[in-house]
DNA sequence: CGCCCTGTTGATACGATTCAAATATCGTGG
DNA sequence: CCACGATATTTGAATCGTATCAACAGGGCG
């Protein structure tokens, strides 16, 4: 449970027409007229890790896009514990909400340095309404963030300690190089697989021992794809 | 694991304009006019207890509109085994992906008589462009859906047997009366809360003798939903 | 009536949690 | 740069809870 004081970094208006991952983001297809209209207003944001980018409650006002980096969206039990619900990644809109004009519905925490742009909803609804294909690329969008959800739900929230581990280290490599992978805290990976820091800790280091995962640097990790889904199956 | 023959009946062209729970549906807001041009094709269904409505893969032309009744949709694992991953009530949305023109991403059966609107994906897709509350609603729908499936995720999947239980009851009886509500069956209760069919049903029955619960005909339970919450905080 | 399916219960094994302690890592100030 | 304290990770031992395998009771249906 740390706190940071200040590691939220404004680092310019997005240079949205040379963006590098133009082709996976919101305005994918947007023509010129349109994209004008909205790429002013866009700045890029960096946040380190532990940094909080807003809190379930905050007035949502603005969407973001993942340019690079991890952030965990966590969700409150009535009890006080706290739930990661998702990660999201690069190419991931973050706050869909704020398009409907109330509060976030999570607290939102960079988990490795993370690189973002900040859209104001205002704008993209605005432009929603008549352009279609950014209409659908927000349909789309909603729809992802439900598809992950479910995954998390099947795949995450399922099965003994080991499987769950095995099926979120396939997940991470995804959009990574194949079979390489960033971790992070023995916590927060309790926090997504509804364990315990110590089982996944306990359960990470028997995984090292038994070969079937390699760090290689610290948090940073290699394995056999293949292997490793036939052992999770 | 049962296999029902022919359980589902067409009863009917709706009548919309003079539907009991209009005012929550989707179309609540929408005028007369594109109100007509929407409500010729509506058909009214209805399906009984362990009926499939629509299966994964299958080409998602249609979205449904829940009028009375329990709908579970599942997800299968790698490994063959299945887990529920949202229940599906009253003037709750069915088959939102078909918006996209892909297919259906679970298979969706119904857990109790359920009587639902057949809504053609491609005249609410073409009207919505135009119609911006119906627009809004669609967008209202979408975050509906997230925020149940990470509700899903906080409370269902998350803790000791018993609390699983109990907040499942406690959403139960949200739209039911307050306070009681109507189960399903045990194998059907572990795939919702991540248990087997036997801890779902020691627990249950561990409830009733505790007098937590009480179950006034099979299936149909009461209980004091202060009490309830404390128990599972 | 007998069969099948669901729910319930029991005994045991396994896995995860809990509480506690030791070790490793990180950041900071001397 | 090193030493120190704070924090995170790993490990251990005991306990608790859930899964597993098995048996049995009750209800619905042919």
């Amino acid at each position: 449970m740390k706190r940071i004081a200040l590691s939220e970094a404004w680092t310019g208006v997005a240079d949205c027409r040379n963006c590098s991952i133009r082709s996976s983001v919101l305005f994918a297809r947007l023509d010129e007229k349109d994209f004008d209209e909205l790429h002013r207003p866009i700045d890029q944001l960096v946040y380190a890790p532990g940094a909080e980018i807003y809190a379930a409650g905050d007035k949502a006002e603005t969407l973001f896009t993942i340019r690079s980096g991890l952030v965990k969206l966590t969700r409150f039990l009535p009890d006080g514990s706290q739930r990661i619900v998702r990660l999201l990644r690069r190419t991931d809109v973050m706050g869909l909400e704020a398009l409907l004009g109330g509060d976030y519905e999570h607290n939102a925490t960079a988990l490795q340095p993370t690189e973002l742009c900040r859209l104001p909803a205002d704008a993209v609804r605005r432009l929603s309404q008549r352009n279609s294909s950014l209409y659908h690329e927000l349909m789309a969008r909603w729809h992802r963030a439900l598809s992950d959800a479910d995954r998390w739900i099947a795949e995450f929230s399922t099965g003994p300690a080991r499987d769950r581990v095995g099926r979120l280290l396939l997940w991470l490599a995804e959009r990574d190089e194949p079979g390489r992978c960033q971790l992070f805290s023995r916590e927060d990976l309790g926090a997504v697989l509804g364990l315990t820091t110590e089982t996944s800790s306990r359960t990470m280091a028997e995984m090292k021992r038994q070969g079937v995962i390699l760090e290689t640097k610290p948090n940073h990790f290699e394995f056999d794809m293949e292997n490793l889904s036939r052992l999770v199956s």
